[in-house]
RNA sequence: GAUUGAUUAGCUCAGCAGGUAGAGCAUCUGCCUUUUAAGCAGGAGGUCCGGAGUUCGAGUCUCCGAUCAAUCACCA
């Protein structure tokens, strides 16, 4: 076995894997293992007047997360997919017989903390009154080569916790399986889900998949990933958002479809953005964004509920209070509100001239739409806490929303806000084909003037609305941050399992063929390179008796076995 | 992309106006027979992120590079 560049506990554990073998234990079965309980069950049922037959015969299994091995008693703690519980070991109880192999070395000796075993026994609380199962057998499922980071814990109070966040995103395994709460926040991110898709499903609406792979990115104004497809012989571009496809279903005679689809937008990456993220997004027909509004708070304080139990959720230092209904006030009100001027009516010059003198960076290529959305982002949007409906967006932000009601310039959109962030988009959807196309020229000349977020237009999009869609509301919610907000998670990171990084740095290509090449044996050849030389010249200039030590004390170190060269081969060497 | 900071043992972290690399846990060897984050004693374990420079001497100072983080910019 090469055990170049492994650490000393990583040999060690390879050692004991051979042992292992060596006995003739698979340290790796075939067969799967018979678990007839949770360390959790076991915690929640004990009794000690009325112990529960159950727990009389207990087969559990897991991973070894720490060990206190007392001559021949030892305590393990055993840790399952629910929690952990504390396994007492006995010599003479494993191995009853005169061979105490099973408890002196297999148990003893070669495993370690981070193994993954089955043990069956019985259920007890030892003299310190911890709950344990007294195990009478046990088996080895899985022998783990890479040492635990280790973490301990006693009163809620953690010791030597790994916190470097790129072995925790990295390597998220680990993170799993050494910071327990981190399962938690991935466990309410699903129930999130859940509890949104049966809100959906009660009320009849048709979960649905539409294209990752599109032609014309549309639906949002973002910067595409761009791929290709070979026998097309076209760019695809990897979706921004589903909302053109969901429409198309309602126009093909769905009353409600909603989807949770991953989206993908080719920009910055930082706390609150991961270049893939999910959204939900849903449309319901003969529906318009006052019905929406009231369907979107419903829903999330059910998840709210659904999660705490309450509509009162904490985060950071702050207490989010869902409870329906939430705030509502419109766009303008809320520039008035916050900034002083009220905007209505006024032309792009005039916007232009408040930005300035709210201090707000602007530049050529920003339209009407952007520079109010521009005075909102930066003197508004933090000031909503509590969730918060701003309604009534200016017509130029909103090419897929149709004209208010009542009030010229204005759409018929809300967002929600929390925690000063954007959480919820919503409108009653544009169906009227001919200023649908309208709109959409206005953003080319928008992309013309250099917004290179402009829309794309979308021909086939429009050809569906020329069949007729129904009057539509839709909603679009970033499930990533509904979970940060859900979890009291300070980044996007950590609600997604496998956040983007940078590829890790690329292992030393290893190349000790140019030794090969003049003759020294390969084990050499590689020792040598891992040792630092990496070229003929470097080799010439080595003292020989020195390199001699050098290789002969690798060999000893990494246990290699080799048979060492002889001082004279060596000079041989540096002679080449 | 900018600024600031970080990178030392498997893990958490010390270390200094430049002078032989440290601790705890993990690991190994003994002792210890129901422990409580960690029983006791002893041992082993490092390319101090990489490269160049200054110096008699660099983990420490200077420069270049890599990676990570925080803040900002960008992100309808």
């Amino acid at each position: 076995m090469d055990y170049i560049g492994l650490s000393e506990l990583e040999i060690q554990r390879r050692e004991s894997l051979k042992e292992l073998r060596n006995l003739g234990i698979d340290p790796y079965p075939a067969e799967g293992y018979h678990v007839n309980i949770y360390t959790t069950d076991i915690l929640s049922k004990f009794s000690d007047e009325n112990m529960p037959k159950n727990l009389k015969s207990v087969s559990l299994a897991g991973r070894i997360m720490s060990r206190r091995i007392m001559g021949n008693a030892s305590f393990v703690e055993l840790q399952d997919s629910k929690g952990r519980i504390q396994l007492y070991f006995k010599r003479d109880d494993i191995c009853p017989d005169e061979d105490k192999t099973m408890y002196n070395v297999v148990f003893k000796r070669l495993l370690d903390i981070g193994d993954i075993i089955g043990v069956k026994g019985f259920v007890f609380r030892t003299k310190m009154g911890e709950i344990s199962v007294h195990v009478t057998e046990f088996t080895v499922l899985s022998k783990a080569l890479h040492p635990l980071p280790i973490v301990k814990e006693k009163d809620g109070h953690v010791y030597d916790a790994v916190t470097d966040l790129e072995m925790r995103y990295r390597q998220r395994y680990v993170d799993l399986i050494i910071n327990p709460h981190v399962k938690d926040v991935f466990i309410k991110r699903t129930k999130i889900i859940n509890t949104m898709r049966e809100f959906f499903n009660e009320k009849g609406y048709l979960e649905v998949e539409t294209p990752i792979l599109q032609p014309i990115p549309g639906g949002a104004a973002a910067r595409p990933f761009i791929t290709h497809h070979n026998a097309l012989n076209i760019p695809l571009y990897l979706r921004i958002a589903n909302e053109l496809y969901l429409k198309k279903l309602i126009v093909g005679g769905f009353e409600g479809v909603y989807e949770f689809a991953k989206d993908f937008r080719n920009e910055g990456m930082d706390r609150t953005h991961n270049p893939e993220f999910t959204v939900l997004e849903i449309y319901v027909a003969y529906k318009d964004y006052l019905w929406m509004m009231e369907f979107t708070e419903k829903m999330v304080e059910k998840v709210a509920i659904a999660l705490h139990g309450t509509t009162k959720v904490k985060l950071g230092d702050k207490e989010i209070d869902f409870k329906t209904p939430f705030k509502r006030i419109s766009m303008y009100a809320a520039i008035k509100e916050y900034t002083g001027y009220d905007i209505s009516g006024k032309s792009e010059k005039d916007l232009r001239q408040i930005c300035k003198e709210l201090n707000i960076e602007v530049d050529e290529t920003m339209g009407k739409g952007k520079l109010v959305d521009a005075i909102f982002g930066e003197k508004c949007e933090d000031n909503f806490i509590q969730p918060t409906f701003i309604i009534d967006y200016p017509i130029e932000m909103s090419p897929l929303t149709k004209k208010h009601r009542s009030i010229p310039g204005l759409t018929e959109r809300f967002e929600l806000i929390v925690n000063g962030k954007e959480l919820a988009n919503s409108y009653s959807e544009l169906n009227d084909p001919i200023d649908q196309k309208e709109r959409f020229e206005d953003q080319l000349r928008l992309s013309e003037k250099g917004d290179d977020e402009a829309m794309f237009i979308d021909r086939d999009f429009i050809r569906s609305l020329e069949y007729g869609m129904p009057p539509t509301a839709g909603m679009g919610i970033g499930i990533d941050r509904l979970t940060m907000f859900m979890t009291d998670s300070p980044s996007i990171q950590d609600v997604l399992f496998f956040p983007q990084m940078r590829p890790e740095k690329k292992a030393e290509i290893f190349n000790e063929s140019i030794f090969v090449e003049n003759g020294i044996p390969e084990e050499w050849a590689k020792i040598l390179f891992k040792s630092g030389f990496t070229s003929l010249a470097q080799l010439k200039e080595a003292n020989p008796g020195k390199l001699h030590q050098i290789l002969c004390g690798w060999n000893k170190k990494h246990k290699l076995g080799l048979q060492n060269p002889t001082p004279e081969q060596v000079k041989q060497w540096t002679n080449i």
